[in-house]
DNA sequence: TTATGTGAAACAGTTCACAGCA
DNA sequence: TGCTGTGAACTGTTTCACATAA
């Protein structure tokens, strides 16, 4: 039977739609916005405009996760986000764990966004002895031997690697192992890790690739 | 009339699905690697192994651009892979003006695979007293007034936006003024652009998010 | 009156299944 | 035989249009 057509008082809601979940912390993102603003309310119209999609979308895709709008007035900025960020789950802050300290994860190291979203990077890892035990801020490099008592010590959810591809899939292993759940990734490496596991991949080169295709097919 | 369903000889091929296009550069990568592993061969069963997908997906999407496998065969890796990099575009190089040269940026900056992957970063420009003249390898900071008479002087394709995001709209505009057609964007910021101008955005805060959230669903 | 929430229709994308070629 | 290329069937997503509620 297919979940989310039964009947069936124990039955879980429907899963999200894919393309519905990629949009949710877009939502998240203009609300915040919009309360930095000082906006009251907002309409699914307004929502779409910003966000350059259609208003229906919008409706559809907020009312997944309940009714959160009042029909001829629109949408409490506040309340609809405050329940996005429990749907999100970014109404507590989640604790991230570092893996490679090389340029790019310096930079993500100091990169103030993730602090103010509910992100918190808390241990940093790195096997190469130039880096073993050097600090940054707060928190001195790791060798990956550490992992996982560290991950018990200091509640971490979630594993940042920035480390190169040829590390990437190894590096991968030992953080399940260490029971993360959650991967953001910036290797250009698909990782095979098991369904318990969540992966957001980013690839740089990949999104310019990406640019430039698009680039390539409008001068057509 | 729709286009790609027409017969008229002059009509455009149908463009290509978004979500092929997502995919073109994944396949790109594959590529690059099986070539690095001396592969002549590889069928579509392999590369959908590979990449997570299905065999019959990977046939459809390259076939949107030709006919490239032999039946029973597969496809010969060095001949896809030129075709897949004339599609996209990267059998030339790109040059690319890299705007806000601070932590990110400077992490862009120093990131080979950037270079590895057919793109250079020829032109750093930032506001900011501190930074302005400052050098960066071979490359000195430049004004943002400069960005006009520099993308033609150095062939500038592509901007790489690593701004605050109360910037990344007037930046932006500046930008495709100045003539630029690609942007790939890192603010937390949907940016307004003619349809003329292809935008890439990577909001790292977001992707986390989109990260906490499947794993949120995932221990419900 | 305004703007949500939602079935139904339309569209897009994926998978199936097999004809056809090496 | 093995594997591509491709219509046809299917699944997922978006848009439409309107009943409904403030």
């Amino acid at each position: 039977m297919a979940v989310g057509t039964s009947s069936d008082p124990e039955a879980r809601p429907a899963p999200a739609p894919k393309a519905t979940v990629a949009r949710l912390a877009l939502y998240l993102r203009e609300l915040d916005r919009l309360v930095r603003d000082q906006r009251e309310t907002v309409s699914s119209q307004q929502l779409a405009r910003a966000l350059q999609l259609s208003a229906a979308q919008v409706r559809k895709d907020l009312a997944l996760f309940g009714q959160f709008g009042s029909r001829g007035r629109g949408y409490q900025v506040h309340e609809l986000r405050a329940a996005l960020r429990e749907v999100i789950g970014t109404n507590r802050c989640w604790h991230a764990a570092l893996i490679g300290v090389g340029n790019l994860g310096r930079a993500l190291l100091r990169y103030k966004g993730f602090v103010q979203r509910g992100f918190e990077i808390v241990a940093l890892f790195d096997d190469a002895p130039d880096l073993l035990g050097k600090r940054f801020g707060d928190l001195a490099v790791l060798p990956m031997a550490e992992l996982y008592a560290t991950v018990a010590e200091r509640h971490i959810d979630l594993a940042i690697l920035a480390v190169p591809a040829e590390a990437a899939e190894g590096v991968a292993r030992q953080v399940v192992e260490a029971g993360i759940t959650g991967i953001l990734s910036f290797s250009p490496t698909p990782l095979v890790v098991p369904k318990t596991v969540s992966v957001v991949s980013v690839d740089l080169a990949l999104h310019l690739e990406q640019l430039a295709f698009q680039v390539n097919q409008s001068r057509t």
